[in-house]
RNA sequence: GGUCGACUAGCUCAAUGGCAGAGCAACUGACUCUUAAUCAGUGGGUUCAGGGUUCAAGUCCCUGGUCGAUCACCA
């Protein structure tokens, strides 16, 4: 049973109060001629095309929206209302209404209502364009108050809110209400979905076709990570969330679809925090006949394409930290650097010199005694920890790092004449990671030793220890056209050009504790 | 999972261990161009939950909850 609170009882009495005069507070169609923003722009042609001295052609609308703030007076009520394009003020008068429908309003209209209204486009005293109100009518009574803000707007243009919702909490459980009175949380996932789109257009005129790969799948795999695991009761077996889509696209490769993408929800059950939630947003592709430098190529002309076709600029600026701001520019080409030399130069440690992990965890530990990694991990693992304490923090410029540690990267062709390195890049903006790329392994022998070595690795580490995928390796046999693959989270993009610093800023419903 | 912090009216926030408050929102009234409208008045609280110390707890202590920051984890 629902517990109201003081101002919810009020409302619902206002609700009953409606309907016992006949009035349906929830009617079920309602009419509009002009959004917010159409009747704006109408009143303004109007006035433009008007020859001095003779009236300007008169706006008849009908606009629909939610009331965000009402001031009676009197015999007067001005009102604001947002629709989808943004406010309006109403002008409400006993003039054109009389009185009763004036009292009418004030009693029963509250703000969060949505409401109807029809009447003729003006200009208030100070110039606002404002629906001068004929007749109204309730859309949809709102009982709970909405934790409604008040914007202030100073005499330089700028808004001041005042007790807007702010409290994290609410805002990511009751995504809704902070949709409905924080407009820029809306132009967030606006533009969210601008960038999507953009990167389909980018993929599909490249000649890249967009397939869907399962999300259930009998094993997991391309990436390490632990899964969500469900059951499947006709089948009578365990099923797991994918962790990436990497081994069903390549097999698609192997079935002469020669470019492929998909866009879609990965799943891994790990921590959550301001980077990470359990489910997120990847864009995977590949590409026959291209190698990691091409894939470097595409990367940075799609996100550049993204820049220019959702914001109109390659200049960001992003925030890492409060009072710590970047300015990014993701002009083409992004510097490149060879990840030896990046380690070198940040960490002055040589990582060609020392080929094995202990010898490498030697140097580490005399050059640095106060960073210590973990003793018993494998070379690609410390040449990790080093890339994330030295490099890491300075890669700020959008930057392709290059040619990784195999043995962290079973899934990469390696660099002809290095057996310990593989062609493989990430894309760094802002000090973070924001994608993944490799000239992919297509020798199904190595693969398969490969997929060997790393059972070997981690027997100590359950956790990340990747189910041997058959399957994949049996595609594979049939022959792989040579390509070069990549991976982004979305999501990690979206922070970025948008300036949010949080992942749930850019997720409307992030994961979340249930509530209790 | 570890550490630290926050949680008070619908929202934003106050309150030396000593009567739990303000602005906005709500309610009543005044007001024919307002825009955080203004003015006069009224109501509104299990101070996250439970225990403890104390003459007295929003405040101090303990346990738990949620959120946040950070670390770990995330090749």
């Amino acid at each position: 049973m629902t517990e109201y609170t003081h101002l919810e009882k009020i409302r619902l009495q206002k609700i009953e109060e409606l309907r016992a005069e006949g009035i349906n507070p929830y009617p079920t169609r309602a009419e509009r001629t002009h959004t917010s923003a159409q009747a704006i722009t109408s009143l303004q042609m109007a006035e433009d095309s008007t020859s001095e001295g003779s009236p300007a052609q008169e706006i008849r609308a009908t606009l629909a929206g939610r009331i965000r703030a009402t001031r009676p007076m009197g015999k007067l009520v001005f009102t604001h209302i947002e629709d989808g394009d943004g406010k309006i003020q109403l002008f409400m008068r006993v003039n054109e209404l009389g009185q009763e429908k004036v009292d009418f309003f004030n009693k029963y209209y509250d703000i969060g209502d949505f409401i109807q209204a029809m009447g003729v486009m003006m200009r208030t005293r100070t110039g606002e364009a404002t629906l001068l109100v004929h007749d109204f009518k309730m859309l949809a009574k709102a009982v709970s108050p909405l934790p409604a803000a008040k914007d202030e707007t100073m005499e330089d243009g700028t808004v001041i809110r005042h007790a807007a919702l702010e409290d994290p909490e609410i805002r990511a459980r009751q995504r809704y209400a902070d949709l409905a009175v924080n407009a820029h949380i809306r132009e967030n996932f606006r533009k969210r979905a601008a960038i999507i789109k953009a990167l389909r257009a980018f993929l599909d005129d490249n000649g890249f076709l967009e397939v869907e790969t399962p999300i259930l799948q009998p094993l997991y795999g391309g990436a390490a990570a632990r899964p969500f695991i469900t059951h499947h009761n006709e089948l009578e077996q365990d099923m797991y969330l994918r962790i990436s889509f990497e081994l069903y696209l390549k097999r698609l490769l192997v079935g002469n679809l020669e470019r492929v993408y998909e866009i879609g929800r990965d799943f891994r059950n790990e921590g959550v925090s301001f980077k990470h939630n359990p489910e997120f947003t990847q864009l995977e592709f590949y590409c026959a006949y291209a190698d990691y430098l091409k894939v470097m190529e595409l990367t940075e002309n799609m996100i550049g394409y993204v820049c220019d076709t959702v914001f109109g600029t390659r200049k960001f600026t992003f925030e890492k930290e409060p009072g710590k701001a970047y300015d990014l520019d993701f002009s083409t080409p992004w510097r490149r650097l060879e990840m030896r030399q990046g380690i070198l130069e940040t960490s002055g440690i040589d990582i060609n010199n020392h080929p094995t992990a202990e010898s490498l965890f030697k140097a580490i530990v005399t050059k640095h005694p106060h960073k210590t990694p973990d003793p018993h991990v494998t070379r690609g693992k410390l040449i990790d920890f080093l890339l994330g304490e030295f490099l890491e923090p300075t890669l700020i410029q959008p930057t392709f790092l290059y040619n990784y540690p195999r043995d962290i990267s079973p899934l990469a062709k390696p660099l002809p004449g290095d057996p310990l390195t593989v062609e493989r890049f990430e894309g760094y903006a802002a000090g973070f990671e924001l994608c993944n790329a490799f000239t992919e392994l297509n020798d199904p022998l190595d693969q398969e030793q490969r997929f060997l070595d790393m059972q070997e690795d981690y027997t100590d580490d359950e956790e990340e220890k990747n189910p041997l995928d058959e399957d994949y390796l049996r595609a594979m046999r049939y022959g792989m056209p040579p390509n070069g693959g990549f991976g982004m989270g979305v999501d990690r993009l979206t922070m970025l050009l948008t300036n949010n610093r949080s992942i749930r800023e850019v997720l409307l419903f992030p994961a979340l504790r249930k509530e209790e």
